[in-house]
DNA sequence: GATCATTAGTTAGTACCCTTTACTAACCAA
DNA sequence: TTGGTTAGTAAAGGGTACTAACTAATGATC
C-alpha cells in the first residue's frame, strides 16, 4: 500500500554513472560476502539480469579486481557454473596505527584483514615538554613498508589518536602532541597514493563491523590509557557535528562526585575505568569480585555512562576493545550495571562481549577504510 | 588526492530510473529551500544541465507537483527567467496525532506545515482496566477529515505513542492500551491510501528537523507524562535496532538511587522529570530558582542522562519540547548541568533550547514524513 | 541412446536518461 | 543597430540496463 521508494540521501543529483559505479560496488561486496560466486548468482544477489551482471563482471576483471576461478563441481542439472572471486591478491592496502606512540605501526594488509608485513618505529613523545611526534617519522615509516610491499597497494589508511577533520588534518591529538597536522597532504604528498585519515576508535569500530557485518547498531568502547569509543547506527558510522563522535573520556559518570581527572573535573569516565587502572589492580592480586574493586566499579561506570546512549539509540550489542585479559572480568560486569538500569528489549537482549579480534584492530580498521572509500567494499 | 566518490548504501542495484525519482526528489526539495526558482538556476542548484531540467521540470508539471508562476523582475542582461515553484495547494497530507488519547487530533496539512482543517475525539482510555482505544475510532476520525479536505491527499501520517515496526504496526503503546495493532493496515484498507505510521516523538523530531534544516546533530526530547526522545544523526532519524529508538524514560539516572518509578525499578528519568511533576510544583508556587526545586532538580537529571548520548554523538542541540510555560527554565538548568558534566566543545558550543514551534509538532511531524516518502522532499 | 528440462552465459535489439552541441528568444548597454 | 548575456528548446550521441532469443552444457527421463 505504501510501498517505501528507493531513495538515496544525496544533495546531487544522480547521473547513471553514479548508478553504475554503486552496481560494481556492490558485486564487489556481494563477492566478499559470498565468496567464488557464478555471475547468474551474482544478478540474482544484486539484482539486475545476467546480461548486465555479464558485462558489470566483465569491467571489473578488466580492472584486475575480479578473476576467473574456474568453473563449478556440479550440483543438479544445467550448465555448470563458472565462478569469479575478487582478485585478493590485488586488493593490497597500506594501514597504519599511531594509537600507541611508543609503537608506531604500519603493515600491508590484504582484503581479509590479514597483515602481511609489518615494521614498527618508537617515538618518545611527551607533550608536557612540547615535544610532539615529529610527522616525518610516520611518513618515513610509510615509505619503508611501501618499498617492499608486494603490489602497488589501493591506497593509505592511518587510523590516529585525537580530533580529525574530513580534509585528514589531526586538529588535536594530546597523545602525539599535534595540533593540526595536515597528515593527510603530507603523506599523499610523499607517496602520490590516496590517503585517508581516522580517529583511532572510528577505525577500530569499522574492523568490528567488517568482522560481523550483521550488526547495524552498535558501540564499540576502546580502553587504553583513556577511554574512546564509537558508534554505528543504522549500520553508518557515526561521525558528529563537529567531528568528535565518541570522545566520552572526559564525561562526567555518575552523581557521587568522584576522583579529579587530568581535565581539571572530578568523575570523568576515564577516571573510573583505564587500562592503567585496571593493570594496577591485577598486578596488586586484587580480587576481582570484590564489591569494591577497580573492575566493578569500573564496569559498573561505564555501564551508567552508556545505559542512556544504549536506550536512546536502541542498540544490539556494547563491544569492549582492548587488552583482553584485563578487560574480560570486566564484560560481565558491564552487562550485569546495564541490564539494571535499562527497560529489557522485548526481542533480542542486549550483548555485551570483547571484540572479536582485538590484535591489530586499528590496523585492519584503517585498512577496511580505504577498501570502502576505494571500492565500496565493507 | 582522495576524491571521495559519491557512493549511495543500498543493498540493491540501482537502475536509471533510480537516478531519475532522485533527481525529480531533488527537484522538490530544492524548490521547497528556494521558493520560485528558473529552471537554469534549478539546473545550477541539482547538478544537470538546462536542458535535463527543463525535462524534469515539464514531468513534475504534468503530474500537477509543480507549477509556471510567471517571469521573474529584470535583473542585469539576458532573458528574464520563467519562475516555477511547488504547487503548493496540491501537496496536502493528513496528519494525525495520537500521542493524547484525550484529544485525538486529526487534520489537512500543507506543504508549510499549516494546519487547514482539524477535527478532534476524545478517547477514555484507561489501561489498567483492559479498556484500550478502539482502532475504529482512528479510522472513523480520518475518514471525517478526509471527506471535507479539499483536494485529494498525498498520504496519510500518523504519530502515535508505544513502539511501531516498520509495516507500520504498533508494538506496544501502554497509553493507548495497545498490543499489536495493525494500524497501517487498518487505515490504508479504509482508505485505499498510502499510510504512514510513526512514534509520535520521531514524528515531532521530524517537524524540528524540518523547520530547522541546518542541524544534522540533534536530541529533541520531549516531555510529557513520561519522557521520550528523538535523536538526529548526520540527518537522519535513528531508528535502533529494534526500532525502539528514543525510549530513555526508564533508564535509570544517577548513581543515588531515587523514587520508585511505575515500571518497578528506582531512578528511571520519568520519576525525576515530567509534566504532571514540573505542573505539580508550579502549581504548588515552588520557587524554581531554588538548587532542591523539581524543575532543578528535573533539569539536573536530564542533563545528567544527556551528557554521554551528547558527547559519543557530537551532537550540536539538544531541544525540548512539551508545554513551553513549564519547560521554559528547566532550559538553563539542563545548560549548566551539560557544561559542567561535559568537555567544552572546540568550534560552537551545544545549544540547548526549546522546540521552535511547540504547537502541532506531532501533526507536522507526521505530516514532513509522508512529504518525504512520497516526494523525497524533506 | 535420444530427447527433454534446466541452468549458465552471450548476442541483438530496445528504452531510458543524461550530455554535448547548436539553436532561438529576450533582455541590457553602448 | 549591434554586441553581449542569459533562459530555454531541439537534435544527436553515448552510456546503462532491459527483454527476447540464442548457444552451451548438464542431468533426468523415456
Amino acid at each position: 500500500m505504501s510501498p517505501t521508494p528507493r531513495r538515496v540521501s544525496t544533495s546531487t543529483a544522480v547521473l547513471p554513472a553514479d548508478g553504475r559505479r554503486q552496481n560494481l560496488s556492490l558485486v564487489l561486496q556481494t563477492l566478499r560476502r559470498l565468496g567464488p560466486t557464478s555471475r547468474a548468482q551474482l544478478a540474482r544477489e544484486v539484482g539486475v539480469t545476467k546480461v548486465t551482471m555479464s558485462d558489470l563482471v566483465a569491467e571489473l576483471i578488466g580492472e584486475g579486481r575480479v578473476r576467473d576461478v574456474g568453473t563449478a563441481e556440479q550440483a543438479g542439472p544445467g550448465k555448470p557454473a563458472t565462478l569469479v572471486d575478487l582478485d585478493r591478491s590485488g586488493l593490497l592496502t597500506l594501514a597504519v596505527d599511531l594509537s600507541v606512540p611508543a609503537r608506531l605501526q604500519a603493515a600491508v594488509v590484504d582484503v581479509t584483514g590479514a597483515v602481511l608485513h609489518r615494521e614498527e618505529r618508537a617515538a618518545a613523545v611527551d607533550a608536557d615538554e612540547g615535544r610532539g611526534l615529529d610527522p616525518a617519522v610516520v611518513v618515513e615509516l610509510v615509505r619503508s613498508v611501501l618499498a617492499v610491499a608486494p603490489h602497488p597497494v589501493l591506497g593509505i589508511g592511518i587510523g590516529t589518536p585525537g580530533l580529525v577533520d574530513p580534509e585528514g588534518t589531526v586538529r588535536t591529538a594530546p597523545n602525539l602532541g599535534w595540533t593540526d597536522v595536515a597528515l593527510r597532504a603530507l603523506v599523499a604528498e610523499a607517496t602520490g597514493l590516496p590517503v585517508l585519515v581516522t580517529n583511532d576508535s572510528d577505525a577500530a569500530t569499522q574492523a568490528e563491523l567488517s568482522a560481523t557485518p550483521g550488526s547495524q547498531d552498535l558501540v564499540l568502547v576502546q580502553v587504553g590509557r583513556g577511554v574512546g569509543c564509537g558508534v554505528v547506527s543504522g549500520g553508518r558510522l557515526v561521525r558528529g557535528a563537529h567531528h568528535a563522535a565518541g570522545e566520552i573520556g572526559h564525561v562526567t559518570v555518575g552523581t557521587d562526585g568522584g576522583e579529579t581527572c587530568s581535565c581539571g573535573r572530578r568523575g570523568c569516565l576515564e577516571t573510573w575505568l583505564s587500562v592503567p587502572r585496571l593493570r594496577a589492580a591485577a598486578d596488586a592480586g586484587e580480587d576481582p569480585a570484590s564489591t569494591e574493586s577497580v573492575v566493578e566499579v569500573g564496569g559498573h561506570r561505564l555501564a551508567v555512562a552508556l545505559a542512556p546512549l544504549v536506550a536512546a539509540l536502541d542498540l544490539s550489542e556494547v563491544v569492549l576493545a582492548g587488552p583482553a585479559a584485563l578487560l574480560e572480568p570486566v564484560v560481565p560486569v558491564v552487562a550485569r550495571s546495564l541490564a539494571d538500569r535499562l527497560l529489557p528489549s522485548l526481542d533480542t537482549p542486549l550483548t555485551v562481549r570483547l571484540a572479536t579480534s582485538p590484535e591489530d584492530i586499528v590496523l585492519r580498521g584503517a585498512a577496511a577504510l580505504v577498501l570502502w572509500d576505494r571500492l565500496g567494499v565493507v
